[in-house]
DNA sequence: TAAATTCTGAGGTACGCACCTCAAATGCGA
DNA sequence: TCGCATTTGAGGTGCGTACCTCAGAATTTA
């Protein structure tokens, strides 16, 4: 039987300095079942929760997977499993620049793992029909995919098709937007409230002793997203900074001309607006607006999500920063947690928060 | 033969969806050798580099290569290996809280690739004796390892010891500090230029219209990425805010005593100190030394690194803001350049670029 | 106790590639 | 044309696991 730990130290001969070791043997299922004192047939039927052991052996298996440390072999098992890991991105239809670079990572990323024996794809969903959307998600079998990241809106439909998926061995997590936590704590995205905050914080320290009023614009407040950085940015202003008020939140509905109107209208009623929030994932249509409007000179403007238009008007110094998420993080830790719940694996928390960046002309 | 692009689509009955398809089969070195006309064996030796195989043969594989969209397996590839990744990251023996933070997370990267058959190592140089260090680089062999991450100085002794590894086989990237980017372009790290850039107006920023002076503390100015940073700090308060001044680098020498008498020193000199810069990777003792003498109070302060220390600081409002580079991505990116060039793989350079972060209390 | 049921073992194949050996074919120069 | 070196082919083994079959053992039930 070999043991999990015999190492080979690489710098024997270097005794004075610190290194750890390379292990060189691993323990396999058939030193697994040697120690269990089972077959190889019963430690894979253990393993892989196959049904007909007797409680005692599974104990007595667990046992030994304890005493000696063993951990599966990915790599072999990915290769026996004669098909690789085929994940998907369910987004919606309709969208925006950012959902655009989402998709774009997506690419990459399918392309980069084909090697890894992993596969990506995008399904896009109708936002404006939950019930058309559930059908296509029903319709998904474990035969076409093992695990789906979703961004969609938390209909009953839905949530229904959801569930349904994962009884039938789907594994699901909530992607970035417009998803509850749901079915197990996992959720890929930024902590929107927090987003929020650190919006407001670094408008007002960009504004210094400035007093006057905070213009927010977003596509549209039905959304959870912008209800939470609504939230975060009102807790950050009304707690610290008494001399700024926040103006109730404008809505573009993704119309420029709408958005124009709305802005106009506000920049005429209140005179001493210092500060605009552009809280949606869209911020294209309100950038552009504000250019014709000439609204941001003068006054600090803070964006959501690095796109070309959000890049593009930070170097100009049309906005002041960014709040992101990258969304190659994103895509990869989604299909990190989807591949450890195909797996049975727990993922590692910390390498999965995803972070909420601060960007500004200097660190684009 | 099989070719690489039949599909099967998820949704067929779906098609309004925009979707693109799973792969189902991909061309294996079997069909590579039937299209090249060639043998298993011969297709193992161009795909493996090896030896007494006539150029116009190589030719007619990578043909073939091109023309079925041939990937390697790298999952099989692995297990065939019998052997996993051996990776190490040669670190300074003396460290700070970031260094910490690395190992940490090296640890953590170790521990979780075990599955995939990747290990990860730490050895430690000995910062003050580049023949010593260079001599244990020296003794490492491909036998013992695939790869070395690399941050120690740029002694010709260390550089030299790099060349020899590289011929050995031994693959080498640059880690986050003391390195040029050397033999072939990689470096894991951010831009130490646009680290300071940022820092320097992120600072004149918070500052606002005040003016005055700015200390800048660092460990030492003899490394190239104090150098850096400082270049980039000057470079952006010198062309945009001529109201600040900059002050000349202060050194701590990692010395709590010399700290707190430079500080003081500075700070009396200058009545007009606005701001600190905490330049260094090391930026608790400059937070302890500054809280002692209650020096950042009513000043803008910017540190570099996330650590416990910074972290501490930046919740009790001591520092207003934190350049960093994360630690995981930092692990992670190196892995993934070393293990790609064990592979001859290109990678994405999008997806190692190590993203310079701004951190304040909101998004910590 | 016999029969039915549940559990277990032994053995196999497969995945795609790395690495090995040895014989045969090919190309080359003289 | 021969002899030699170089190039190629055929075949093998092994990595660690998944998944399969079927016979026999152990246990439960009637």
């Amino acid at each position: 039987m070999r043991l999990p730990l015999p190492k080979i130290c690489a710098i024997i001969l270097l005794k004075p300095l610190e290194t750890w070791m390379f292990t060189t043997m691993r323990p396999t299922t058939k030193d697994l079942a040697k120690a269990a004192g089972v077959s190889l047939a019963t430690v894979d039927r253990v393993l892989n929760g196959r049904a007909g052991v007797r409680q005692k052996t599974v104990e007595a298996v667990n046992d030994a997977i304890e005493r000696l440390g063993f951990q599966r072999n990915q790599v072999a098992a990915t290769l026996a499993r004669q098909r690789g890991y085929r994940f998907a991105f369910a987004l919606p239809r309709s969208g925006d620049e950012f959902l655009d670079e989402i998709i774009e990572r997506i690419r990459e990323f399918d392309t980069a793992g084909r090697a890894e024996m992993v596969e990506a794809n995008v399904i896009r969903l109708d936002d404006h029909d939950p019930h058309k959307s559930a059908r296509v998600l029903s319709r998904l079998t474990p035969d076409e995919i093992d695990g789906i990241a979703i961004m969609a809106p938390e209909t009953p439909q839905i949530r229904d098709a959801l569930l349904r998926m994962q009884e039938r061995g789907i594994r699901t997590v909530p992607f970035v937007a417009n998803q509850h936590s749901f079915g197990g704590g996992d959720f890929v995205g930024i902590d929107n409230r927090a987003a929020g905050s650190t919006a407001g914080r670094l408008l007002a320290r960009f504004l210094g002793p400035v007093q006057g009023s905070i213009i927010v614009l977003t596509e549209t407040t039905q959304s959870r997203d912008s209800l939470e950085r609504r939230l975060g940015f009102d807790a950050v202003i009304h707690r610290n900074y008494p001399h700024l008020t926040t103006l109730p939140t404008l809505e573009t509905h993704g119309d420029p001309g709408r958005a124009q109107h709305v802005l106009r209208n506000a920049l005429q009623a209140h005179d001493d607006v210092v500060g605009l929030y552009f809280m949606g994932a869209e911020a294209r249509i309100p950038i552009e607006v504000a250019r014709v409007l000439n609204a941001t000179n003068g006054r600090v403007t803070i964006a959501h999500e690095r796109t070309p238009s959000t890049e593009h008007a930070l170097r100009k110094g049309e906005i002041d920063a960014v709040i992101h998420q990258d969304p190659g993080h994103l895509v990869r830790s989604a299909v990190r947690i989807l591949r450890a719940k195909c797996e049975n694996r727990a993922t590692l928390a910390s390498q999965e928060r995803i972070r909420t960046e601060i960007l500004i002309a200097e660190n684009l």
